[in-house]
DNA sequence: TTTATATATGAACAATTATTCAAATAATAG
DNA sequence: CTATTATTTGAATAATTGTTCATATATAAA
C-alpha cells in the first residue's frame, strides 16, 4: 500500500488518493453516455415495467394484453409505453385499430438475460 | 394473424389475445428474483450511483475519493454506498480507518458492459 | 484518557414518479 | 354521418427518493 497523502481538491473537499480520482476521471464515459444509461437502467427498475419488457420476450403484445397481464389499467400501461419508447426499448406496430408492441432489439433481451445471470448466481 | 376474439377476464379487464397473456404468464420469472432484478437495475438507474460503480470499475476507492470524484457530500456518498451494499453490488475492504470500496463481482462489470454497448449501438 | 480522522446514520425537505381519472384522438363498423 | 373500440394524453395525488445537516460510531494518534 502506498503512504496516504491527505490533501484538498481546489472546492475543499478531503482527498485521500488523488490517482484514483484522476485515474477514474480519465477512464469516465461521456457524460451523455452516462446519462442515457442511467435513464435505460432506470427504465428497467420499475417492476411494472421490467414485467412488460420481460413479457414482450415472448412475442408482441397489445395495450390490453399488457394491462390484463399486470393488472393494471391501460392507460398505466400507455404511460409507460411511451417511456420505454423513448428509450427505443420497445417499439409499435398498427395494425388496424390494434397497436402491437414488442421489443426494439435484440440489445434489449441481452440486457435481461445478463441482469437475470446476476441475481440468480448472486444469490441463489 | 389469427382472428381476434375479445373476451374478458375474471376481474372485468378486456382481453384480446389470451393465448398471448397465458404464454408470458407461465414464462414470468418468479416473483421474487423479478423484483430484485428491478432492484438491481433501479440501482444503476441513479446517474450518482452508476459513476460511482463505474469509477470503482477502474479500482477500489475510499468514500472520501468517491466524495471528490463526483462532487458530493461524504455523507451522500455513504448512504448510497449502502444502498449498493445491500444489493451485493460493491463491498468493503477496512486498512485501519480507511474503508475501500470495490465491485462485488464480475458480474456488475458484465452489466455495464452489455449496458453501454446498448446505448452506443442504439443511437451513435 | 483526549483528540482527530473516516465513515455511518437518522431526520427533514425538495424533487421526482407511478397510478388513477377524465377527456381527447385514431381507426373501424354501421 | 354516428357509434364503438383501442389507445393516448393531461391533471391530480400519493408515495418514493436523493441530498443535506447534525449527530453518532469506529479506528488511530497523542
Amino acid at each position: 500500500m502506498p503512504p496516504i497523502s491527505s490533501t484538498e481538491e481546489s472546492c475543499g473537499i478531503r482527498v485521500l488518493h488523488q490517482e484514483r480520482i484522476r485515474k477514474a476521471r480519465k477512464e469516465a464515459a461521456p457524460e451523455k453516455e452516462t446519462a442515457r444509461l442511467a435513464a435505460v437502467y432506470k427504465a428497467l427498475g420499475d417492476p411494472t415495467r421490467l414485467r412488460m419488457i420481460m413479457g414482450l420476450r415472448e412475442g408482441e403484445m397489445c395495450v390490453c394484453d399488457l394491462a390484463a397481464f399486470l393488472g393494471l389499467t391501460e392507460s398505466a400501461i400507455s404511460h409507460q409505453l411511451r417511456l420505454l419508447r423513448d428509450l427505443a426499448l420497445v417499439k409499435k406496430r398498427r395494425d388496424g385499430q390494434i397497436l402491437y408492441y414488442s421489443l426494439d432489439d435484440d440489445h434489449v433481451s441481452d440486457l435481461l438475460r445478463v441482469g437475470l445471470e446476476h441475481v440468480r448466481e448472486g444469490q441463489g
